[in-house]
RNA sequence: GGACCUUUAGCUCAGUUGGUUAGAGCGUUUCCUUGACAUGGAAGAGGUCACUGGUUCGAGUCCAGUAAGGUCCA
């Protein structure tokens, strides 16, 4: 066995461990009989994607969790890979290309698409090299990304058969455009936001009362050229006898009806409206119950068109904006302007305003949207934190159609044929069932020739909503055999973040009990059993971590800095369930402290004694001797059940902060600060020494398997150091006994554990520390060689004897000896007796007067505070017993501790 | 406009079903390089638990409201 060195270095560590997993095949997830399967499927980041602190949260669990699952002897299964990320993408390699001074369209859709390959294949996925840093246990050769031919294949599939059942239809409706990315996208990828713009007030002239006008407020006059009718609401007595009018619109001159709908709000500006079709999801709709032809004013890229009129058109919609109000001004048409604050939608990816648009579209129907409501609703599938699933069912209450065709090359191209010469835009839902029309497969037409392919493709999310079951081979019998589909769908536990519940979790929900398992009960088709949603980290201001504010460390200085292991452990510890999480960086130095503190504890161990036989839980408990526990030995293994108990707990409704928490507490407080120390004379003698490394093994060896998910590194290079583990194991082949078969497992082992003696601690730890602190109010703190006088009861003065060695090794005394009694000197009331303090002579008596009325004021208060509730004639009648002896024995302690104090103030 | 979250020590946060004197880490003050660790040890200072009411023998914890900050949806 190779020396422990004296500071723990995570690199080579790192380095040697991940490769030696990897060699043996260590986190490939096979099915075995007899094993639980415990399943996760990655989210899979985005193929442009670099490590965020964000990713390191979210992995960092999922493998917490996957690491856990081995320990516990089940067959554990963690799929990574990456999506193909259309617009992101498409744009990243759209930018390379810029660079040479070139577009896509100088190459093509093949060509182009060729690009975006070897872009791929050179520095996509790079995010999945820098998990391997992070320690994530994923099972790589089963890695997948969305664009993978199978995977394709899989995703065309499931357009066919939604198609084939009604769930998707072409048809030219409003939908959100970004004037940047030359694409629809969907609802979820607009975003909101208050905007401070300007609301201008035009009038439009009546055409058969000159000189009277109606005026309408609008954000956008650019779009007047477009106004096919001005609105009212039809009870708005204000215009009653207007309807059925026409009026001059401004700009492109001609008149346009005045129309009554009851969409208006009378409300806002004037009460009228002027009715833009083509630039607005309201107006399209009054535009169509009205049967009024919307006018497109506006360019893909949001120039203004030949049909804006001279003077706007071939402006950009901003600087149209401004050029209409002019014109309108000349015009006399504008009559005012006032700031406005209204929101916006923006684009996801290219922060831009979108804009509303009519094109042609494909939409799904959403399938089994009051399944996936009940799925959530009845338990099937849990959230965690538990809110999120009101979120979850508002959206699906409200659910729109998705708009799933993008105007993009990158991505899987829609698998739908028209026949060469058929009018694109004249389509009737008709024509598009008339398979002599239209042809929709996943093999294409068997006479290519006489059909043209769709050009959009599918939005990204139509790939990745089948993640869960197509990384698992579906809908191919062989490779869903092959790769254990029937043992690990459902998945167990997805980690995600809340932002991504309706792009993603919620559409995944519908997809697994759309297509997974027809006709079963409906927890067989759930695509996993619970979800956790992590918090967003955060910079230490509140702010969210973003490029352009440069406030997001590179986690991968982070792990050079602090280790693996220190970033790891150190996250997971600022990271409560559920809430957002204000990252710094001292809290990963924190994390690096921990492990250099669960290092020399092993190297202490190591240096103390030889090893004993640590090559099996068995073994240590063999070594242990029971007639030689005292109550440092009871309390430090009290102390480890019940902190395996709570970590147990805390795994069991992910709470892996506090995990975390409990095991850094049980090891720096309890371990390393009492049991450690104790140990030290314990050591020294040599019928208890080797019962006490034992229990140093049985501690550090539990210790190392609780860690191990957090910080599976060190814990597996000291798990081999210490020799825990047969040769040319991991530490992950060992099985953790778990809180509730661990008590009775060590019992049976005949391991009593004696709780009586256990407490009995907690009064020596209370001595201890109170003669410290009377040796640091006299400048004594550093000193070895103090002597004690101690007045005691018998029963207490047993205690201090049977413990002398390690109390005066603790406290730093010479001598510590029982005296009847004691003249001036400074003491302490302990819970062992009243301790002297030798001073040989010279005590300042006043001062030590004032420590002592000021330790009595403090405790008159307390007595005061629990005699007062003890005369409560109602607290006595109505608390529970166990409150009340509590409350009695409590004030006897405080009643005899002043009294000590005030003999020992009385004899200064 | 609707929904949700947060408010506890200088900072970041715990605080399980209401029950002894409200905890941790970091920071801070004093002391200590003694043989696991200075990435450390010892001792200390520091809190009217946002505010107002209510329920209760008892409220940081439950209820109602107010304020501030945040998130999502419209």
């Amino acid at each position: 066995m190779a020396e422990i060195t004296k500071s723990y270095e995570s690199r080579d560590v790192e380095k040697k461990w991940y490769a030696a997993w990897q060699q043996a095949g260590a986190f490939a997830g096979k099915v075995v009989a007899g094993r639980e399967p415990y399943s996760i499927v990655i989210p899979p980041p985005n193929v442009t994607g670099v490590l965020t602190m964000g990713h390191v949260l979210n992995n960092t669990i999922q493998d917490i969790l996957i690491r856990r699952a081995r320990l516990e002897g089940k067959s554990a299964l963690w799929i990574p890979g990456t999506d193909h990320a259309g617009i992101a993408t498409q744009t990243v390699v759209e930018r390379e290309l810029r660079k040479q001074k070139k577009t896509r369209h100088d190459f093509g859709r093949e060509k182009f698409i060729e690009k975006v390959w070897e872009w791929r294949h050179e520095k996509g996925g790079i995010i999945l090299e820098q998990l391997r840093r992070l320690g994530a246990s994923c099972d790589w050769d089963r890695t997948q990304f969305t664009m993978d031919p199978a995977y394709s294949e899989r995703v065309l599939g499931v357009f066919v058969e939604l198609f084939k059942r009604g769930n998707i239809y072409r048809g030219k409706r409003m939908v959100n455009w970004c004037p940047v990315s030359l694409t629809a996208l969907s609802d979820e990828e607009v975003i909101m936001k208050p905007v401070n713009g300007t609301l201008y007030q035009v009038r439009y002239e009546l055409v058969d009362r000159p000189g009277e006008f109606i005026t309408v407020k609008t954000t956008r006059p650019e779009t007047i050229p477009g106004d096919v009718a001005i609105a009212v609401h039809p009870e708005d007595p204000r215009y009653t006898d207007l309807i059925g009018k026409k009026v001059w619109r401004p700009l492109n001159r001609t008149p346009i009806p005045i129309i009554a709908d009851a969409a208006v709000d009378k409300e806002f500006g004037s009460g009228a409206l002027k009715i833009t079709p083509a630039h607005d999801k309201v107006d399209f709709e009054v535009g169509t119950r009205h049967q009024l032809a919307p006018i497109d004013v506006l360019n893909a890229d949001g120039t203004l068109n030949e049909l804006a009129g001279p003077g706007l058109a071939g402006l950009d919609r901003f600087a149209g904006r401004k050029k209409a109000a002019e014109l309108l001004a000349e015009l006399g048409a504008l009559v005012g302007e006032e700031a406005h604050a209204n929101n916006v939608g923006y684009s996801e990816r290219a922060d831009v305003p979108i804009e509303p648009r009519l094109t042609w579209q494909w939409w799904l129907r959403y399938p089994k949207v009051e399944e996936a409501k009940a799925a959530v609703r009845d338990g099937h599938i849990r959230f965690h934190p538990e809110r999120w699933s009101k979120v979850y069912l508002h959206w699906l209450e409200n659910i729109q159609d998705w708009c799933i065709s993008r105007q993009l090359w990158w991505g899987h191209r829609i698998p739908v044929w028209y026949r060469r010469g058929l009018d694109r835009d004249r389509l009737t839902p008709a024509d598009i069932a008339d398979p002599t029309k239209v042809h929709v497969s996943l093999a294409g037409p068997a006479d290519p020739e006489n059909w043209e392919q769709e050009i959009d493709v599918l939005d990204t999310w139509a790939s990745s909503w089948l993640w869960p079951f197509a990384t698992m081979g579906w809908p191919d019998r062989a490779e869903m055999d092959k790769s254990g589909f029937d043992a690990f769908y459902p998945t167990s536990t997805l980690v995600t973040g809340p932002d991504i519940i309706f792009f993603w979790v919620a559409r995944m929900i519908m997809a697994g009990l759309e297509f997974v398992r027809p006709g079963e009960p409906i927890e067989r088709r759930i695509p996993f059993r619970d979800v956790y949603f992590t918090g967003i980290i955060r910079d230490s201001q509140g702010r969210k971590m973003s490029k352009s504010l440069g406030n997001s460390p590179d986690p991968l200085d982070l792990i050079a800095k602090y280790g693996a292991d220190g970033l790891r452990f150190g996250i997971i510890s600022i990271a409560p369930q559920g809430q957002d999480i204000r990252f710094q960086e001292d809290r990963i130095e924190s994390g690096k402290n921990f492990c250099n503190k669960l290092w020399n504890a092993s190297r202490f161990r190591q240096m103390s004694g030889p090893a004993g036989d640590n090559s099996s839980l068995e073994a240590i408990i063999g070594r242990l001797d029971a007639s030689k526990f005292d109550a440092d030995d009871h309390a430090i293994l009290d102390r480890m059940l019940s902190t395996t108990r709570e970590v147990d707990r805390c795994f069991a409704q992910f709470e892996f902060s506090a995990a975390v928490q409990a095991l850094y507490g049980f090891f720096w407080n309890d371990f390393c600060d009492w049991y450690v120390e104790v140990s030290k004379s314990k050591l020294q003698a040599e019928d208890t020494k080797l019962n006490c490394l034992a229990i140093q093994d049985l501690v550090l060896r539990q210790t190392l398997l609780m860690l191990h998910p957090v910080i599976p590194f060190i814990t597996e290079e000291l798990w081999n150091q210490l020799g825990y583990g047969a040769a040319g194991t991991f530490i992950q082949d060992t099985r953790i006994e778990n809180a509730s078969p661990i008590a009775p497992a060590h019992a049976m082992r005949s391991l009593p554990i004696d709780l009586a003696a256990a407490a009995s601690v907690g009064r020596i730890k209370e001595t201890v520390s109170r003669t410290r602190a009377l040796k640091a109010d006299y400048n004594l703190a550093s000193r070895r060689d103090v002597r004690f006088f101690v007045l005691a009861e018998d029963r207490e003065w047993a205690l201090v004897e049977m413990n002398s060695a390690k109390i005066s090794r603790m406290v730093g005394a010479s001598e510590i000896s029982r005296r009847a009694a004691v003249e001036g000197a400074p003491a302490v009331v302990t819970p062992l007796g009243t301790f002297y303090l030798d001073l040989a002579s010279t005590v300042d008596a006043a001062a030590e007067k004032v420590r002592l009325t000021k330790e009595l004021e403090s405790l008159a208060k307390h007595i005061a505070g629990t005699e007062a509730r003890l005369a409560n004639e109602a607290f006595v009648s109505k608390a529970p017993p166990a409150v009340l002896d509590g409350a009695r024995k409590q004030l006897a302690d405080l009643r005899a501790k002043q009294a000590e104090i005030d003999r020992l103030v009385k004899a200064l």
